[in-house]
DNA sequence: GCCAACGTTGGC
DNA sequence: GCCAACGTTGGC
């Protein structure tokens, strides 16, 4: 199968793309918006490769990479009563949310800026440069991809 | 911190 | 099943 491109937003105060270097990998979990959690269910697979977001800050950009380590399955954090995304409709037999696993691959040397996707002919059209874009999930398309690399000073595709 | 845009909820 | 009210997201 092909590899698919996402891009992932996170708010680095809550989860960063440091936090996810010094992790190596971790559950992308928390996700409680139904077209986001069905691509994690139905879309997103191992291998496939993220754009990792950080957003709500003053300068929201791209700022690394990562890859999926592990297919959409159900986000247990919904059914623990202690997480702060529990959801009492959702159990093991009935998950309701789902979530992929991510592992770091490398940090832009240039973080890509959302102003620099916006005024980019081949980025204008990414979901998150429209302007109340809230999906936290987002498919890419692969040119997107190749482009935001090159634009944040990754001359070669480390997912090849 | 503000507020527009969006998704969800719930009364009817 | 409509839609107003509400809560959340996220750029600014």
């Amino acid at each position: 199968m092909s590899r698919n491109y996402w891009l992932f937003k996170s708010e680095p105060d809550a989860f960063s793309l440091d936090d996810l270097r010094v992790m190596g990998h971790e559950h992308w979990d928390g996700v409680r918006n139904y077209q986001a959690c069905n691509m994690l269910r139905d879309d997103i697979h191992e291998g496939d490769g993220v754009l990792f977001y950080h957003s709500r800050i003053k300068e929201p950009a791209v700022v690394g990479i990562a890859q999926v380590a592990r297919s959409g399955y159900p986000d247990f954090t919904a059914w623990n009563p202690e997480s702060k995304y529990f959801d009492p409709r959702a159990s093991a037999e009935k998950p309701v949310w789902y979530m992929v696993d991510v592992a770091f691959v490398a940090q832009l040397p240039t973080p890509v800026t959302l102003n620099q996707i916006k005024g980019h002919p081949a980025l204008t059209d990414m979901m998150v440069a429209r302007k109340g874009s809230r999906l936290s999930v987002q498919p890419v398309r692969p040119e997107e991809w190749r482009a935001v690399l090159a634009l944040g000073g990754i001359g070669v595709d480390p997912l090849g």
